[in-house]
DNA sequence: TTTAACCGCGTATACGTAAT
DNA sequence: ATTACGTATACGCGGTTAAA
């Protein structure tokens, strides 16, 4: 597959138009890109790395449309980002069936009218490394990158005869279906997950063998906050101690177990700051800021002292499982009770004062370990999943070598 | 290309209140 | 009276988009 027995060639030499948005007098102003309308305007936002995103759509009106010349995307048509977040690909299918669709300024349409180029594989063609490399080369500008449409003109193409397309698009459908069923295998077991505890918790309404109590998460755990962080102490990088601050439970391979910090301390260093300590399978959660709206838990791997924006809860083993906690924290949307000022707020009385289910503590661990094996599994899914993209990008670079 | 505005996210600290 | 603690809020920072 990868004797080069095809040559290189540029997109215009190719008959592969690009088409620029219209950025003439009607350009639409700011007040008129609208929530409602009758042509969507694309933005930077519906581009993504992994092609369309329709979530958030603006429009303008249908007298707004008719005054534009170029830039109306159609069927088939791929979308390429060329201003701010330069080189991101979408390809046009129109199931969403909108009147209209344009681009704006920040994007160029690349429209394929070769019949000797499947475009599906044109689309693949231009996500690859290959061009990806001859993109970032082509951009410039400091505070904003972009590319221009000569430049864009000028990007060389590896395009074999039309067998050999559909002989490399039969494979890389073979990685992108493997890639699509692991993603929805993911989301099925955290949805079923989540069913799961919530059916075993409901259990009790139909009179069934479990009984689940409603406490106060007061009654079944300690809540604490953290310690400040000292400005002018000097936090070390690699000491006995972890010091836990928010952006932590950011850091890869922390998504449920806190293993790595940013910071750390020695004993010495925790008297010197007032540091409380917190014992080893505590459960840490934002408490100021933004992330606190996120829902987002860690347990501590190890004793650790954490900063004062962070909330830690420490399960009275006489009462309830950690693990359990952990579970039923996770489905606990706190952005319910976060203050509704300019920050977001958790504070400790209000989360002391939520109400859980909780069964007798045997129970308790039998349910804890089903989903700690839900975890594992979901853990070891995403693991294979990144692995099979990783993959699915080196055939394909391997094709065009 | 430069500058400004904005947004999302996280950090630092002022200050009132409880504890000692 | 003084310190420790917890809450509320002002601020910082990096990245993106819009305007000049």
């Amino acid at each position: 597959m990868t004797n080069q027995t095809y040559s290189l060639k540029s997109l215009s030499d190719l008959d592969i138009k690009i088409i620029d948005g219209d950025r003439g007098a009607e350009y639409p102003k700011s007040n008129e890109i609208l929530k409602n309308g009758y042509c969507v305007f694309l933005n930077a936002k519906n581009i993504s790395s992994e092609g369309f995103v329709f979530s958030d759509i603006k429009f303008i009106t249908f007298e707004k449309h008719t005054k534009l010349l170029k830039g109306i995307v159609k069927n088939n048509d791929i979308v390429l980002t060329t201003r701010g977040t330069v080189g991101n690909l979408a390809l046009f299918v129109d199931k969403l069936s909108y009147d209209a669709v344009r681009i704006n300024s920040s994007m160029v349409i690349i429209r394929n009218e070769n019949p000797n180029i499947i475009t599906d594989f044109l689309y693949k063609v231009l996500n690859s490394d290959f061009v990806k490399n001859q993109i970032k080369k082509i951009s410039y500008g400091s505070a904003q990158n972009q590319i221009t449409v000569k430049d864009i003109k000028n990007i060389m193409l590896p395009i074999p005869t039309l067998d050999k397309q559909k002989e490399f698009l039969e494979l890389i459908y073979l990685w992108d279906n493997a890639v699509n069923q692991y993603k929805k295998l993911i989301e099925y077991l955290n949805k079923y997950k989540r069913m799961t505890l919530q059916h075993l918790t409901e259990s009790n309404v139909d009179n069934n063998k479990i009984i689940f109590k409603q406490k106060l998460l007061e009654e079944v755990c300690i809540v604490n906050i953290g310690t400040k962080f000292e400005g002018n102490f000097k936090y070390k990088v690699k000491a006995e101690i972890p010091f836990i601050k928010i952006n932590d439970l950011n850091i890869p391979g922390n998504e449920k177990y806190i293993i790595k910090t940013k910071l750390s301390l020695n004993r010495k260093d925790i008297k010197k700051i007032n540091g409380k300590l917190f014992y080893k399978n505590s459960i840490i959660l934002p408490k100021v800021g933004a992330s606190a709206l996120l829902n987002k838990r860690g347990i501590l791997s190890r004793e650790s002292v954490i900063d004062n924006n962070l909330l830690c809860l420490t399960a009275n083993e006489k009462e309830c499982n950690s693990e359990y906690l952990y579970q039923i924290l996770l489905t606990l949307d706190l952005s319910k009770i976060s203050q509704e000022s300019a920050i977001p707020l958790i504070n400790k009385r209000e989360l002391s004062n939520i109400r859980i289910f909780i069964p007798e503590l045997d129970v308790q661990n039998k349910i804890a370990n089903i989903l700690k094996k839900y975890d594992e599994l979901i853990e070891n899914k995403i693991k294979i999943y990144k692995l099979l993209i990783k993959q699915r990008l080196l055939i394909s670079n391997k094709f065009f070598l």
